[in-house]
This record gives C-alpha cells, structure tokens and sequence, in this order.
DNA sequence: TAGTATGATGTAAGCGCTTTCATTTATAGC
DNA sequence: GCTATAAATGAAAGCGCTTACATCATACTA
C-alpha cells in the first residue's frame, strides 16, 4: 500500500502539501493540488484512516448500542442512521445491550474504548445516573427514546402520550365507549406514557379507564394473550382493547382466535410502533407508526452537528406518532 | 486521559514493558506485572485502540456489509456475529448494500479504507470476478450466503437444494401430488437450488414439476400474491403450493384469503426462510429453517480462526436447513 | 524600491502505541 | 566464584498521518 510519503515524492511534494491536498482545508495551488491528485491516482493511493486517526485524535467512528440487533425494531433503526454516516463518510460501530444493566455498561465501554468520537445510546437498563455521569466524560453521545431530564439536549424521543392519544381516540371515534388496555409493564417510562395518553383521550369523552379492564403485560407476544384472558375474566363488556405493542397485539389476536372471537366482529384491537410484521399479521392490525428510522436518522444528524460541527443540519428531538387505521378495527356495533 | 507512558513512569518500568503486560505475550516477572497493573488501575489507564492499531497494524475491527440492516434476515445474522466477536474484543463496522452493484462495491471499498482486519460479505449483485479479484487483494473475506467456485474455502452458506427437497417431501408426504411452484428471480443461486431441491423430491415419486404451476416471483410480497393469482388462472388443480420465501408465502395467503380461499382447507402453503413473522401470519407458516445466525456466527468464527490464528475453532461451511411444521400445511383431501 | 502583507509550501514534532534489538539481571552448571 | 545460558527489561525506531511553525516567493502599498 502507497503510504502518503510515496505520493509526495512522486509529486515532488512536501508531505505536508499531500495532506492538505486530502483534507482541502488550507489552500493549495490548483498546479500543486494536481500534481499530488494525479501522484495519488498513479500510485492508486488511499490514506491510512487509522493513522489520521491518531495524528487527528477523532476516529470518524460512531459507536451504537442497541439492545438487540434482531426484531422487527433496531434494524429500521441502524437504516437510519448507517445511511445518514456512510453519506458524511464516517463509519459505524454496533454493539448489543440486550437490556441488560451490566451488558449496556459494558457496551459503552467497550465503545468508548475504540475511540469513537460520539455514542448513540438506546438503553433501557442503566440508570439515568449513570448517563448524567457518563455525560461528563469526554465522549459525546445522544439518548435515542429516552428521555433524562437533566440531559434533555441529548434525547431524541417519540411523544408516547401523544401516541397513546391518538390509539384511543381512533377507537373512541369509532364509537367504543368500553375500552380494555393491555400495558407494557410500568416501569417503563414509554409504557406510562403511553398509558396516559390513552387516559388523556377518555377524558374527553368523559369517560376513565376501567381498572377491571386494565392488564400489564410485558411488551411480549405472551403477554398480549394472557392480557386478553384476563380482560374477558374480568367479565366486564368491552368492544375493544388497546395494546401498548403491536407483539402484544398480535398475542392478543392469536388469543382471541383460538378462544373463538373474530377480531373485529367481536372486538377490535389497536396495536402500537407499526413494526414490520404488523402488516403480516390477520386481520392487518391498526397501530400506532413509531418513526423509528427517522428518529436514528435525526440522532445521527445530532452527532453531525454538535461533534462534527456541521452547522446547518437542523435537529429535530421530539417525534409525532400517527394512526395507522388497517383492519383490526371497525365501528362499534350500535348497542 | 493518561497514556502509556505515564503508567510506565508510575510503575517505574519502561514503555516497552507495559506493552508487555497488556499484551501478554512476552514474559514478564510477576513483580512486575503487579506494579504495573496496579499503576494502570491507579490512574484510570485504558489503551487508546487506535496507536495500537496503528503500530501493530492490526484494527481488530471486522466490517461487515449486508444488504440490508432492517427486515427480519439480517438482524439475526448480525446478532450471531457481534456476538461472537464482541467475546473475542473485535468490533464489528457494518455497511448496508441494498443489493445493488454499485453500492455493494463501494461499501466493501468504504470498509477497506477502513482498515478492517477482514470482512464478512453479504452481497448479492457484485460479480463473481470481482469478488475473485478481491480475494487477490491484501483484506481477507468470507461469503456469506452465496458460493463463488473458486473461493469455496471462503463461502458459508445454506444447502438451498436440501431445502427445497424438504419443503417438496413435506407436502408430498402429506399426500399432495399437484403441487404449485413459486420461485424466487431464477438468476439467484438460492432461487434456483431451491427449486432443483424441489424437483429432487418430486423426482422421488415419479413426478415433474407442472410447468404452468410454476411461477416466478421476486422473493417479495407482491411476488406472492401474483404468483397465487397466476396458478389460480392456470385453471390446473393444485393442492398445495410451494413459495421459495416466506414473503412470497405470506403475499399468498393473504392473497388467498381475499380471493375467498382457505388455507390450509383449500390448499397448503410452504414458505422458507423462517423469518420472524412467519409465526404472526394466519395460519402460521409451515417453513424451511435458514439457520442464519448461527451462520452469521460461523463466518465470525472463520474470521477468528482464518485471521487472528484462533486454530482451535472449527469452522461448518454448509449448513442444514430444516422443516418447521406449522399450520399453513395440513393433509391432502383424498381424491 | 524598500516594506509589508499574503498565499503557498516545507520542516519537523508529535499522536500512543508495538516490536526489534541490545543490554542487564538472574539461574544454573561446574 | 566464574562462565554459559536464559529470562527480564530497556532503548529507540517506527506505524502513516496532522499541524504548528518557519520559510519563501509573490503581490501590493506608499
């Protein structure tokens, strides 16, 4: 491999000219700038990243923690944010957390002990602490849906009540009056929020959320099914029943097959984050859409901004949820 | 952050020396080892991956390019092979192909320039030349899912043919002898082995492929639905049909569904791949298993082995795929 | 025309490590 | 106690770049 020493000879150049030549910040004569271009070209030369690396102390990488690289979910999300850095050539590398506490810690280490010159985070299990500690450190990062207070420039969120706002309001707009809900479990912030929203959107229909008709689940497939059973055994009347994911939903619709109900002639369900296999499912569920390759695209955009000083990219932090009316909804039957 | 040196003058030893320990390879008393692990423990020290890269000429980083980071393939392939290296201290630089030759090229350019120590490639509309001419260059690779002739030692992929032969055996054994064909885009290897899998089995019981049954569809939804349609229009019976992926598959039964069919009453549908929302479809798809993470876990493993001189791994190059029963495929009727 | 900006280029000192080679120190044999 | 050998350690030369600073040529001012 031609080393940047090499093309200045060839080019009968200083070292120095051949860097500059590469990084055209300072300027070069259009005769110089030539020469060394066409040296590099003869002796098919590209630099050593590594080396610049070092010599420039940032290392164009951009490490990311994700809790799985698998599911419907955290693929949409590297999309977004590979495509955003591979176009501003800087590079990127993954770890998993699998939200755990002692796996996230150890994967931003393990990050920041390549040297990358930002962090994008989506961590469940560390504390918010720990971030507030961590934002001391040298390395920059953004949080991807979460939200720290003290760190609230460094999130990038969806509007989960407003998401939970809007599955309600379908139904209620559809005429259901009896709505059953199916939780992520409440430790959750997202799980909370979305419950509140869902709650925001009753009241104005002057109506409360029947605590018989609420189950909290897991997120998880099982989770939607056994909700399910525990709504009918609650024996309250419902028309139709919101879940706080649509793998929840889609274990509710499973349930409700095999117990005999047709969704949604006996009940609808709503489902929440539109996540692939949400088209897949029968009927086609109606969910929320979660902008998720948006939002890591727009964390990659953070970095770009704030680390790579690249001024004129705007930074959006908050993202609107929408309907996504499909078919496992229908009106209330007029009782 | 301190450096090297600084724990050298706190141990009161050299800088040669505390390379040492870190790397452990020469020997070094154990007198000293503790001075020194306990001067890099004093002062917080952690080795800056990049000077050592650069002097050792080793990254330690491993790029990957797949064609996709999203959709329900890719995220598993890449969980078995973070997995892997992350254990062994390597870190993973991922790319995304899209499947088309221009960026496919420029991704395994982007990762070289890199400096990954090897790559793990998923591509497939780059030609088998070039990849041919880039096993001459310096960055070694492994092939993921395809098989170039002249690199089989460095190709780890799936018996296509085995599965297609078992996917074939399934229904047959399940007594269908009209059996309808939707391929994948026959100019892929994998479409074309699975389909010779098929013929074997069908071969097996004194039969042939019913040409106007077969269709060739492009491994996506659409693909499904109107290769269904166009079996349906051959106005042959069938009483089963065989989809060469599980999107294809799911584009069926959908389409089935709304033409007013039911599966598997009416006819059974095989899939293949297993991906994920194979089990969220109704009914739940009968499939071929793509053991694609542990695939993905291999090549890392071929890496480890072929690469950093980890002699102990063994490496699997072809795997097994297998048959996941499910509900989408049920008897024959008897005629 | 001397004096001074200004732009273009060169010089050389790192960046923080690894690794070869030389040197010192310990171990053993007699 | 002395040499032969092995083990432990140190000195120093890079790895391939970037960048502060120095230098030189040219253009402009008065």
């Amino acid at each position: 491999m031609a080393t940047i020493y090499q093309v200045s000879e060839l080019a009968g150049v200083s070292l120095a000219t051949v860097s500059r030549v590469m990084n055209n910040n300072v300027r070069v004569s259009e005769a110089t700038r030539n020469k060394v271009l066409q040296a590099m070209e003869q002796l098919g030369y590209r630099p050593n990243s590594i080396a610049q690396s070092l010599a420039s102390s940032r290392s164009n990488s951009i490490g990311i923690l994700v809790s799985e690289l698998h599911g419907p979910f955290y693929g949409e999300m590297l999309t977004g944010i590979e495509a955003e850095f591979r176009a501003a050539g800087k590079h990127v590398i993954i770890a998993a957390g699998h939200s755990e506490r002692a796996t996230e810690e150890d994967g931003i280490d393990f990050l920041r002990s390549r040297n990358c010159d930002a962090l994008i985070l989506h961590v469940e299990a560390v504390s918010d602490q720990f971030l507030v500690d961590l934002s001391k450190k040298e390395t920059p990062f953004v949080l991807l849906n979460r939200q720290v207070p003290a760190l609230a420039d460094r999130c990038i969120s969806l509007d989960n009540e407003l998401g939970g706002y809007l599955a309600a309001r379908h139904l209620l707009q559809q005429g259901h009056r009896h709505i059953g809900y199916i939780a992520g479990p409440m430790w959750k912030a997202d799980a909370r929020d979305r419950f509140h929203g869902h709650q925001r959107a009753l009241a104005e229909y002057q109506l409360t959320a029947d605590e018989a008709l609420f189950f909290e689940g897991d997120f998880r497939e099982t989770g939607g099914s056994k909700g399910l059973q525990a709504l009918l055994a609650s024996n309250r009347p419902f028309s139709a029943i919101v879940c706080a994911n649509d793998e929840m939903a889609s274990g509710a619709l499973t349930a409700a097959r095999e117990l005999g109900y047709e969704v949604p002639a006996d009940f609808s369900v709503m489902g929440f984050d539109n996540v692939n296999f949400a088209y897949y499912t029968y009927p086609k569920l109606s969910t929320i859409d979660y902008p998720v390759s948006a939002m890591g695209q727009m964390a990659a955009r953070w970095v770009l901004k704030q680390v790579y000083q690249q001024n004129s990219i705007d930074v959006q932090q908050v993202f609107n949820p929408h309907l996504i009316p499909r078919d496992s909804v229908a009106e209330a039957a007029v009782t």
